[in-house]
Parts: C-alpha cells; structure tokens; sequence
DNA sequence: CATGAATGAGCCTTCATTCAT
DNA sequence: CATGAATGAAGGCTCATTCAT
C-alpha cells in the first residue's frame, strides 16, 4: 500500500492548497490527508514552499507540453484546426484538474513577489511564442495587422478568466465549445480570412 | 500638516501591498510610512485586513463609477462611442494608480477565500452587466449570436490580464491604442456591423 | 520598575547560560525570570544567539579593560607592582561575577565553531599583548631568554584554569593570595631578577 | 573489509565531533561517514552520548596511562626525567590524534552540567595527583613551599592551554621542545634545587 | 489623539530514535 | 546484522493586536 508518498503529498497538497490558500494551508493538513506524523512531510519536501512549487512546476510543464507548434510552412497541415487542437488540450488539462486550476489562476497569484515573478515568466513564455506566430502570420498576409504584444495578453487573458470561471463554479460544460465560442470572438479579429484554413495563431517557434 | 491620518494610511497601504502582497505586508510598514507609532494604526483601522478592504472597496467603486450605462434606445447617443470611453475611463484608472491596479489584479488574488468571494462578486457584477447588454443587443440584432456568458468572462478576462502585464512592467502607453487594439481584436467577433454606431457592448442595466 | 529590560536580561541570562549551558538554556528560562512573556525577549535580542554575544562581548570588554598597558621606559612605575595590579583586577572581575567566569571559561567553550573563532580571536588579541611585553623585556635583558609564544599560552592558561576551578567550587579566597602564588610559581622562571623592580610582563604595545 | 564496526563509528565520531562540536554533530554524519545506513548506528551505541562518552573516556585512559607514578623513595630513578619522560607521553597523545584533543579540550566543555561533572572529575584526579607529590616533595625538601592545590590548578591549565593553542593552529613542533619550555617557565618556582636530579612533581600516589 | 512596550497563540522545522522488514 | 521510512516531542521565532500611560 501507500502509493509513492511523494505521489500522496502531491495529490493532499493541491487539494489543500486549492480549498485554502497558500497562507492558510498548513504542513498539518498535508500529513493528517496522508495520514503520516508531521516528520514524514520533511522526509519529501523541503518545506511547504517546495511541494506548492513543485505542484505549479508539475502542472505549468503538462500545460507547456499540451502547446505543440505548429508548422505554417508545411502545406500539409491545417494551422487552424492544430490551434484549435491546442487550445483544447490546454482547457482540457485544467478542467481534469480542477484543483490545479484553480491553484495556478488564484492560489499562486500574490503568494509573494518571488512566486509572482516564476509566474509571469511562465506566461511570457507563452506570450512570446503567440506574439512570434502573430507576428510571422502577418507577415505571410494570413493575419490582419495589429499589436502583437497586446493582442498576446488579450488572448492569455481571455483563456485564464474563462477557464477560472468555469472551474471555480465547477461548471461541466463540453471544452470543444468553449474553444469554439472563445474563436469565434477573435478570429474575425485576427485573421484575414478566419474561415480560411489557412490562418493559425500558434505557428513553429 | 499631515492630511487626514486615515487618508495617509490608505496611500501608506496602497504602496506596501502592491510591494510586498498582502501576507508580507506587516503594520510596521504602513505606520513607519507615515511616521506614526504603531498602536495609531489601529485608532484609524480595525486590523491589517481592513485597511485592504477599504483600499480595495475603494477602487472597486471607482472602476464601476467609471462605467456608465448606456441607452441604446436613445438615438442621440452613438453607443460604439459611449462603449470606447467606458473603456478608456477604466483603463485610466488603472493606469492613474497602478499600485492599486496590481492590488487588484494580483495582491488581492488568493489572500484567502474569503476575500477570493468578494472580488468573485464584483467581477459578477460586471460580468452581469455585459451578459445583459449583450443580450439585449443581440435581440435587437446588433450582435452576432453567441454564448453571452462565456463572451464576458473573455472580455473581462482579456482587459484584466493586458492591464496587469502593462502596469507590472511600467509601460507607458496611450490608453486610446490600448483600447483600440483590443476593440479591434473582438469587434469583429462581436458586432453584426462593427464599423457600425449602433452597436455596443455595455447597455443601460 | 522593571529597570531596563535589556539589562534583566542580560542578568538572567548570565545565570542561566551558567546554570544549564548555551544549547539546554531555553528562551522561557529567561523570560520565566524576568517574569515577561516569549516575545518580549525578541525586543531587546534577535535571538539566544544575540544575547550570548552581548553577554560575552561586555565580559571580555570588561577584561580587557582591567588591563592596563605598563610603561616599561617610565621610571617612576614599579613594572612589577603593575604587572601585579593587572592580575588582580582581572581575577576580580572574574570573582565578582562567578557566572560570567562559568560563562567565558566553559559555557562559551565549544558552542559552535563560529563562536569558537571569536573565543580563540580575545585570547589572541591577550596572547599577541603578552609576547610583545616578553619580547621587550627580554630585549632590555630583564627576562630570561624563552620562547614568548609559548610562555604566553601558558601564562593564560594557568590563569584561566586556575580561576575556572576556583569559581566553579565557589572557592572564596584572598585575590591577593592567588595572584601572589602564580606569580611565584613562575616569576623565577621568567625575570633575571624576579624580586627586582624593574621587571613585568605586560609592557605598553 | 569493513573493520570492526564500533572501531569505525569511534574514528567516524572523533572526526564529526572535533568538526562540528558536539551539538552540530548529526548521526547522520557518523553513518554517512561510515557509508552505512542510520539504524546500524544504533546498533553499537545506545545514543549520540555514547558514542562521545566512549571516545572521550578512550582518551582519558590513553592519558593516564601516559603518566606513570614515579618513586621519589627510590634512588635509581632520576625523578626529573620520569617527570620529563611523564610530560612527554602525555604531549605525544596529544598531538598524535589531534582530534581528540580538539574534542577533549574544546568540545567536551560546556556539553551540560553532566558532562562538565565528569570532565572536572578527570582533571580532580590529575590535580589530585599532582598535589600528593608536591606535597610529598615539600615534605622532603625537594619543593619550595607553596599553595599545592593552587599550583597544580596552574600546572594542569598552563598544559591544556599550550596544547589546545598549538593543536587548533595545527602548528607541527618537537613535543621535547615545548616540554622544556615549559619546565623553563616553572622549575625553578617549583624546585628548591631546578637542575638537580631529585626534585620531581609527579610521585606515587 | 498618540504612544510603544508587552503579549502569546500559533506554526514551522529539526533530528535523535525506533522498528518492521 | 542491516536497513531507512516513519515518528513526534520540542523549541525557536513572528507579528497582529492590546492597553496603560
């Protein structure tokens, strides 16, 4: 029995963290959820700091590995449907762990200047590929032209607060029509011809 | 000298938290920014939490001030127009104190779920707002169909996320791009005509 | 009441650190004395740590200023009554606070290697002031030829041992008659003529 | 392989404890020295203590046995040089395992009260020792008449200082030399005769 | 109004020791 | 003999809050 203890703390973390908060969640919780002496949690983590860290760490590398580029150049592949592919796995990754969810839209935010800054360079990673295929989109004629920067943090942006929503009201709802309903407001904004195949939003780094 | 006490600790507050979060803010911090001993905080504010609530309450009622509901049935008002300097208002006002921009985009995010309930009711409040305006407009054939609900948490979500990164890295920019970039990323989306004066987001409630 | 506090603690500290050693003295021991509470301690030391230093740090101040350098070119001192004045209000300052004497010759003794340095730095500093005394001496012919390093290793410890044994048996006998002993044990071995005026030990650095 | 367990630990401890102190010495460090796992370590010592009780008493054997009792009574023994010969052996012990030295000098001190008792306890034996032959050697008109108690306090400290000084410094020097220096420094405030061949401290007991 | 010394509940963390395998 | 995961008592330290002056 006893599944990888680490396995265990990871699990009663982001259920504790989720319910309570950084600050509010206690080493306690996680060993009365496990069911160990408080001993055993220092025998995995090195502090609480560190199974919340390598909860997001966990959670920011499945989302990171959901974003597969893609290639605007290969004539075989349709950049439209590969986006909408992507956007799905990535709301997909969050509403199969809601917890995690609502730990990396909430909990993370403001637990203090040095998390908020792993955080923001976890979202410019991903505001700089967007603003790297808009820019490369436009330039092949396939977006319309505009501010990539800003239209970067709209998109990361729309996504985050839908997502939040939806997860903290634990709303079940099918992802291909969130996706869907979330395209259908900026494609016309962003492409020359949205109902083209030929338009992508995430193109090959 | 020294204005209103409460008033100098409400701007002690505003520039702690934004600095350090909510949790590492101490009340040694605010009365020593205002050159005060530490048992007068306590004369002006109940605890710690207060000051952050009147702060944030604070803001909060400036932002809903800064939006005005606008009369589609009025023909003398050109809502497209009444919608953009919504906006704009808003965006000053962040942009006019991004200590308490920061406050509310990041610091007040998972201080505990407490207060994670009372910002969720006033980004309900808002999002209500447009998820009526947008119906109302759809009905009178002004916008596209859609899933309203959804169509606000992006709107929201996608003027959150753009303040945020904006304010955290001190940019500098005129409000008037930043709300045409965006207006022009969803208008599209949005509007049955979008060039067109007749259509709007926020509706009188 | 309550004279200052700092010194309440500084006082129980001394009798505890005596009593139970550095790493068995616990915080509520010396709040339990003063008869304040836990925090109270933290505003007047960081930690045990400060309050062990500030407490062997104004020993050692006192030490050091009970000796007093000896003019060897004046005529008019008596070097060796100097020399003599010197040990004896040394060996009274440890008399007169047994439990600083516990503190400085066992208690501080292996706390840590940092605290070891800083133990082994005072003796240096009273070391280095007796070998360049020796030196002179030697040097205008009025101590035997020797080995300075050495004879002054052993001239501390013979002092050091002889006060930690005595203190610690709460021995109560005449400065006087201890002083006059040591320096007979070894007056013979270091001056050419040990009952002549015109030898000492310690001389101006 | 893998010599005699214990024999291991015993090296291992010496090594972790005239590094660390006592307090910083982990048996982690033991068992990781030995390259074996932690319970082992309880399978040769009850505890921590004991290990440092063993070796310290190992070394306390090694220097008594160092000091052979020397027959004032007998005319065939030159009493200066078994004197010599005593001073010797307990010198080479020394700095032949430095660590223990640096253990017994440094870190044994100011462990607790208990361990105090028992090291004041070892050092009473040798004082005792000594103050039995000085008495002797009084009686016999060997020894100028003095205080034994103190003198031997003086002998004993002015041998611990010497040594900690020189093995702390790592400082390599001919056990003879020092020897004599510091029969320099007393002989002649001791003996009523310093070269002759019949004056001694240690006698029988 | 203002002060600031005092409070004390509460949580994190360490590490010697045990014991089932 | 050996292992090493688990234990849990123990203690240091913080900091929001109070209250006598």
């Amino acid at each position: 029995m006893a599944r990888d203890r680490r396995q265990q703390f990871l699990e009663a973390g982001a259920a504790v963290f989720a319910e309570k908060g950084y600050h509010d969640a206690r080493v306690d919780d996680f060993v009365a959820r496990v069911g160990v002496a408080r001993g055993t949690f220092y025998l995995y983590f090195d502090d609480k700091r560190a199974l919340f860290e390598a909860l997001v760490a966990r959670f920011m590398l499945r989302l990171t590995d959901a974003i597969e580029p893609i290639e605007l150049s290969d004539p075989g592949v349709d950049p439209i449907a590969a986006l909408r592919a992507n956007l799905l796995r990535v709301v997909v990754a969050f509403v199969e762990t809601p917890a995690m969810a609502k730990i990396l839209l909430s909990t993370a935010v403001g637990v203090d200047p040095d998390f908020d800054r792993r955080l923001l360079s976890f979202y410019e990673e991903i505001t700089a590929l967007i603003v790297r295929s808009l820019s490369q989109a436009e330039a092949a004629g396939l977006v319309r032209p505009g501010h990539a920067q800003i239209r970067s943090f709209c998109l990361v942006g729309l996504l985050k607060e839908t997502l939040y929503q939806l997860v903290l009201r634990g709303a079940t709802f099918p992802p291909e029509a969130l996706v869907d309903t979330m395209l259908d407001l900026v494609s016309r904004g962003i492409f020359v011809r949205p109902g083209d195949a030929s338009a992508t939003i995430v193109a090959a780094p």
